[in-house]
DNA sequence: CTCGGCATCCTAT
DNA sequence: CTAACGATAGGATGCCGAG
């Protein structure tokens, strides 16, 4: 077996652009030409900045930060909402593309994906054509640019990708690691967040290339051993991970939420678990997957997190149950302080086989994990209150402001859904 | 010493 | 005006106690 070939696709400043091309198409500006950004909910004074133009990034803002602070670095800037069905639709659209070009793709993300080329040079005999022919395709027929990064595997294809932007084809071949990695910051290496950067900077290795020429042993050190191996390997561009072109069930589900007012009641707590529990279970339902842990999550206001876990005797679906397993987790753990977040988890899955012996509920429930997988992806950006199915009950009186609004809020975004 | 259980940390989208 | 900052998932790590 030769050497791999791996695309990495990533569409420049997604939700940004995919705005952009919705208010062009209505006779609005472009967004990406002018200072702007898309906040979360705009309604929100916890709005905070999820995609920004090319001409807003030369303010310094930044992805993450308060939309109030970066309107204070640009007076001018356009800030949109988001319209999370048409994203949905953009991000299909995109996929449909690139999934003509192989068989072997990995959704990554909403915006994301792999693409594994290897033995494709019958048809597609030179790589960087194929490369630039679905760059140029996906703006052509959709109005987005895409940056496309190509390798023999998925790290330096990710790493590629996120070269120069927009609107580019970047390679990253073995012999051109040196030239075009080594000299970055350790920080980019992906994978290499704040913390580990940290660590290595006590060794004095701040770029990739120092990362790359550090023996194993001594990386061991601040690193532990297995990280060590990992971050060594990618700094010299070695990854063996496999394109993974089918959706694998969940390893857990969760849902947590950030409150408005300050949680100090246990009832109030107890009231947003169940709403949690209720929504996670019907998930893990959907999936047919019965949990045998339940955890719940809690944060105070100095923005300190803690988690309780317990072990159930057998594995459930059943909300009622999960309910009273975190309300007693809850309980035995909360000191009483002020919580501005609380959440609750499920994980140790158990899956029935059943579904196996049925062609038929077999396909239906693959395409419904890969539903599921574009819409988390919405979640994992957005928060929760960004794409619900219409599950969600409210059987309190007396639930805090925020989270009646945020319940509220679901039911709108979820219409025309289905 | 290893493993399970648990809490926490880290990283990514 | 400091800092502000959401949700979800998966994996790693470190500790403790049992076998």
């Amino acid at each position: 077996m030769g050497d791999r070939l791996i695309f990495h696709i990533d569409v420049n400043s997604a939700f940004l652009s995919w705005t952009a091309v919705q208010q062009l198409a209505s006779g609005g500006p472009d967004l990406r030409e002018i200072p702007s950004i898309i906040g979360g909910d705009p309604s929100s004074r916890r709005s905070i900045v999820t995609a920004k133009s090319i001409p807003a990034k030369k303010y310094g803002i930044v992805t993450g930060e308060p939309v109030a602070l970066a309107m204070r670095k640009c007076p001018n800037l356009v800030v949109a909402g988001s319209n999370f069905d048409w994203y949905v639709k953009c991000s299909r659209a995109f996929k449909a593309i690139c999934q003509e070009y192989t068989p072997t793709m990995q959704s990554f993300s909403i915006d994301e994906v792999f693409l594994d080329m290897s033995g494709m040079h019958l048809i597609y005999p030179d790589p960087l054509a194929t490369a630039y022919e679905i760059k140029d395709r996906i703006y052509s027929e959709l109005g987005f640019t895409v940056n496309v990064g190509v390798a023999n595997n998925k790290l330096c294809a990710k790493m590629a990708s996120d070269f120069e932007k927009p609107n580019k084809v970047h390679t990253l071949f073995p012999d051109e690691i040196e030239k075009k990695m080594w000299p970055l910051p350790v920080g980019d290496l992906f994978t290499c967040g704040k913390s580990s950067a940290a660590r290595l900077k006590s060794l004095n290795i701040s770029t990739i290339g120092q990362l790359a020429n550090t023996p194993v042993e001594q990386l061991a050190m601040v690193l532990g051993e297995r990280s060590a191996i990992h971050f060594h390997n990618y700094a010299n561009g070695i990854d063996n991970s496999p394109v993974m072109d089918e959706v694998e069930d969940a390893k857990g589900y969760s849902a947590e939420n950030t409150v408005e007012d300050d949680l100090v009641d246990l009832e109030n707590i107890n009231r947003i678990l169940l709403a949690q529990a209720d929504v996670v279970c019907a998930r893990m339902r959907a999936d047919k997957g019965k949990c045998r842990c339940v955890g719940v999550t809690y944060r105070n206001l100095d923005f300190v997190t803690r988690s309780h876990q317990k072990k159930l005797k057998e594995s459930t679906d059943v909300t009622d149950i999960v309910y009273k397993t975190a309300k007693d987790l809850i309980k035995e753990c909360w000191s009483g302080e002020p919580l501005r977040l609380i959440g609750l988890s499920v994980t140790d899955i158990d899956r029935d086989g059943f579904e196996q012996f049925s062609l038929f509920e077999d396909e239906s429930r693959e395409k419904r994990k890969a539903l599921d997988s574009t819409l988390d992806s919405i979640r994992g950006k957005y928060g929760n209150w960004a794409v619900q199915r219409a599950s969600t009950i409210d059987t309190s009186k007396n639930v805090n402001r925020k989270f009646k609004a945020e319940q509220e809020n679901n039911r709108i975004n979820s219409k025309g859904q289905k």
